[in-house]
RNA sequence: GGAGAGGUGCCAGAGUGGCUGAAUGGCCCGGUUUCGAAAACCGGUUAGUGCGCAAGUGCUACGGGGGUUCGAAUCCCCCCCUCUCCGCCA
């Protein structure tokens, strides 16, 4: 959510963001909040007036005689009835302004590029060569199911499309990466977190997914619960709430999780394979930090280096693109995504998104810390996945297969495979 | 799932209709004292928002939301959370 008084300001940036982010329709929010909050500016001194004289009076009826009582008590119970109205009508005016502000969405920074979707995103660099095959490689799937990795026709038996089951030696190196992905970062300092999968609205709120990301949410109507699409969601909003001390910050957290997505209105899109499936698991690391955009902009590019440090060691090539205005989600100020080589698209494919928010989410959430002198201000939030797989599982194998259907792993994973080059079996 | 207890400021903990934005203690900050420090003593110390150059001052908030009342932290209703006991269970 925007600070209100950046919309008095500077509403013409407001609109220009939800314009740039290809939200038409979020627009008008800007106006409609503006309006609201002059007619509670309006209202609110004469509000403020009538309950200070209703108040003095109420302090003073103690003291009356019984007679001046009576006349006393008609005057105050005519405030009091002029009073409910208006507070009645305060409340509705407070709760619309509420809903229209958080349909705002953050205003993308300049170095965003203008876009209509991904296929805008700006390339910034291109890391690692593409493998030239001396064969024709194999897509991850016909490994996978030649190999009895994978079974998506059982899975899809039992739980509908998009979804998969892992056996074998692949099922080890979806956790090895997993584990790989959650050791670096503690290494790096990052504390590590097992958070709920499930949560309440507010914490989807609060990080910015609702309102708007319910069709791609799963909910749990009886509980009033929601399935969360990335620990993001209940690590950002660990300290909800909360006021932390500024020699606390930056927090920093490495969550393990599953993740789950609809994928609502994506029929026919990435349907084959481990690309696009319900449920996955993600290692993501989270930022909580002060106030201040160089700290958020150095934060957000240490945390893209430490993906990039895992997909070197992985040796899988990839590409970092900025991400366009339209590409961009509503509580996102900037976003790099990274791409990994995936032969058999022919292209990078989205791995990695490291997105940055400013006091967007903080603000939703009541996230704030006190600094060394000085009233509490709202926390900067940060976060990037260092791992999703089975999604990174397709660069892995395909990048790395060979030509009779094997598997070389990377150094850095054979501690988990207790040495092990190289899995599966020649099938080809 | 059943029964009960409770949620007050940074922390502990009073407060059951007006004099309470909130006793008391602790933490922290400033000062007095001291050669210095500790202790002691004095003072300050919640957040949001409006007005004001400022000093200051109005309003709101005692888990959240409604209600009763001239007046609510205190009474009523709904929701959330924590704890205890019983049942069930990974």
């Amino acid at each position: 959510m925007l600070d209100i008084k950046v919309l008095r300001e500077r509403p013409e940036a407001a609109k220009a963001g939800a314009v740039k982010k290809h939200m038409p329709d979020r627009v008008e929010a800007v106006d409609k909040a503006l309006a609201l909050d002059a007619e509670l500016r309006e209202m609110t001194p004469k509000l403020d007036a009538m309950r200070s004289e209703q108040k003095a009076g109420g302090k003073q009826i103690g003291k009356m005689s019984p007679e001046e009582r009576e006349a006393f008590l008609q005057k105050q119970k005519q405030l009091k009835a002029q009073l409910q109205g208006l507070e009645e009508q305060e409340r509705q005016l407070r709760s619309q302004l509420l809903e229209q502000l958080s349909l705002v969405p953050n205003i993308p920074d300049d170095e965003v590029p203008a876009g209509k979707d991904d296929a805008e995103n700006e390339e910034v660099r291109r890391v690692g060569e593409v493998r030239e095959f001396a064969f024709e490689p194999r897509p991850h799937y016909e490994i996978g199911e030649a190999q009895g990795w994978l079974d998506f026709s059982r899975a899809a038996e039992m739980s509908g499309s998009r979804n998969y089951i892992l056996f074998g030696d692949l099922a080890l190196l979806h956790d090895a990466v997993l584990r790989y992905a959650v050791e670096l970062l503690v290494d790096r300092g990052f504390t590590p977190v097992d958070p709920p999968v499930l949560v309440r609205d507010a914490a989807m709120f609060g990080t910015g997914f609702f309102p708007g990301g319910e069709e791609q949410t799963y909910r749990c109507e009886k509980d009033g619960l929601n399935l969360i699409g990335t620990s993001e969601v209940p690590v950002t909003s660990l300290h909800s709430g909360e006021i932390l001390g500024e020699k606390d910050l930056p927090k920093k957290y490495v969550a393990r999780s599953a993740c789950f997505r609809r994928e609502a209105g994506t029929y026919g899109k990435d349907t084959r394979g481990l690309y696009r499936v319900h449920q996955f698991q993600k290692v993501e690391q989270v930022i909580v930090d002060v106030a201040d955009k160089a700290t958020s902009l150095d934060h957000h590019h240490s945390i893209v280096q430490n993906a990039e440090d895992m997909l070197q060691a992985f040796g899988l090539p990839y590409r970092v693109v900025n991400v366009c205005g339209g590409d961009l989600g509503a509580p996102q100020a900037m976003k790099y995504d990274i791409e990994t080589w995936m032969p058999s698209r022919q292209s990078y494919g989205e791995t990695h998104s490291a997105s940055r928010f400013y006091d967007y989410q903080a603000r939703r959430l009541n996230l704030r810390y006190r600094p060394e002198k000085g009233k509490p201000i709202f926390c900067h939030t940060l976060n990037n996945t260092v791992a999703a797989s089975p999604r990174i599982l397709i660069p892995l194998i395909e990048n790395h297969q060979n030509a009779d259907g094997t598997v070389t792993l990377p150094e850095a994973l054979r501690r988990f495979f207790g040495g092990r080059e190289v899995i599966g079996k020649p099938v080809f």
